[in-house]
DNA sequence: CCATGACCATACGCTACCGTATGGTCAAAA
DNA sequence: TTTTGACCATACGGTAGCGTATGGTCATGG
């Protein structure tokens, strides 16, 4: 089962032939790691992947863990990126911090790459990356809260509760997607969780004086995204 | 630890061995399972670990994957039973569910089990175990909102936000300690977070008429507790 | 007292993967 | 045109684990 590579040489610059590049490899890693976590990240199935064999990739990298850093390198800014294209858009903090939820949820649903490296959190190399990404992500909800007016403290919890939802969530939507709702309910289901996590604090009590959600700030954004 | 493995009949030099049940095997299959995640469950391993060989392991077994639903089989089951045990005690659905979160979020800081058992969500045996506890954790959980007031569906959805929370808080615990609080710090924390869980709906707004959470109810719980 | 069967040890072949060694190919530089 | 060097193919040896085969040991019942 030999490759048919093409040799479709360009007449300049782009070396058109098939020739890999450190970063190809790195991107085949974070595609494998999403389907099969850090366990896939493996050098054999990823040449016989890519089209190639091993031959190619120890010329671009050391050894498998030199890939495993680069691939979460590449993850690391790329989510980076990502949630700074997120910020740069709405200017009301609320909106933004409703984007922010229901875009990352969808995501997740739909990416189990964050999954599968929270699943591979025992790796050290993982574990930092993730405690990064983490705390970076965390800073800028609380710094959304804060801009709504939660003093300094307050906003923090809030953004760790916030983050921790969504991780949950994520969780779920991945490994018992059955327990979530689906559809429109969905959209719904996001949305009361939006309302209790932006519910002024205050009203402390067990006794449910319970009324409908007001449907006034609807967060639906049933929209695919890209990254 | 390994617990020391008692050799009963010592009246011949070194030649009285102890010999293991599948239960054993399954236990020891849990415990690998926790420190290294379902890879780790591994034949021969165990084996070494358990002071004897494969020729143990095949003959209560007929292969890894037996063992692999055995020991899941094992884990629901002490895990419901641990629910039901919690389910005992308090009256008050309000301190049930405190006590439930508190306990919960503890054990799973300290017992990595669970969260390995999420990392390895890929796998179907796995998935389907985690459904089924799932499933009835959530259930659970809603029947106690149901319990306080709370209508149907507003019971289930504050249910399945509560365990969305706990996942999460487990997840970024085993993952990212660091961006959790500790000590003191901690219970405050969780107090909050349970405040915000249980407050009732209905006053919808962002605007933040920030005051103090009133401690009347503490969940500080520092207990160490077994399984 | 020996025969049986439950239980374990050991040796073997198999697969998948890691990493090395070494030679092949091909575009561009010399 | 020859040479160079970046890039890839292939063959090799090593490790870890799965599963099988087969024989060893020991308690108990006949």
């Amino acid at each position: 089962m030999v490759m048919v590579r093409e040799r479709a040489r360009e007449t300049r610059g782009s070396g058109a032939r098939q020739r890999l590049t450190a970063r190809d490899w790195a991107d085949a890693a974070l595609a494998a790691m999403g389907e099969g976590g850090l366990a896939a990240v493996a050098v054999e199935p990823l040449a016989a992947r890519l089209g190639t064999t091993k031959g190619s990739f120890y010329w671009h990298f050391t050894n498998r863990d030199a890939l495993i850093e680069a691939a979460l390198e590449r993850w690391e800014e790329s989510r980076t990126e990502a949630v700074i294209a997120e910020l740069a858009e709405e200017p009301d903090p609320g909106a933004r911090l409703r984007r922010l939820f229901v875009r990352g949820t969808h995501r997740a649903a739909e990416d189990p790459l964050e999954v599968s490296l929270l699943a591979s959190a025992a790796d050290p190399r993982v574990a930092a990356a993730l405690a990064r990404v983490t705390d970076r992500r965390i800073g800028h909800i609380a710094a959304l809260y804060a801009e709504l007016g939660f003093p300094e403290d307050e906003a923090q919890r809030r953004g760790l509760l916030a983050y921790t939802t969504y991780l949950g969530h994520a969780q779920l939507s991945h490994a018992v997607p059955g327990t979530l709702p689906a559809g429109d309910a969905r959209d719904r289901h996001l949305d009361a969780v939006l309302e209790t996590l932006l519910r002024p604090a205050g009203t402390t009590g067990t006794s449910p004086d319970v009324r409908e959600v007001s449907p006034d700030t609807r967060a639906s954004e049933s929209a695919a995204e890209r990254g």
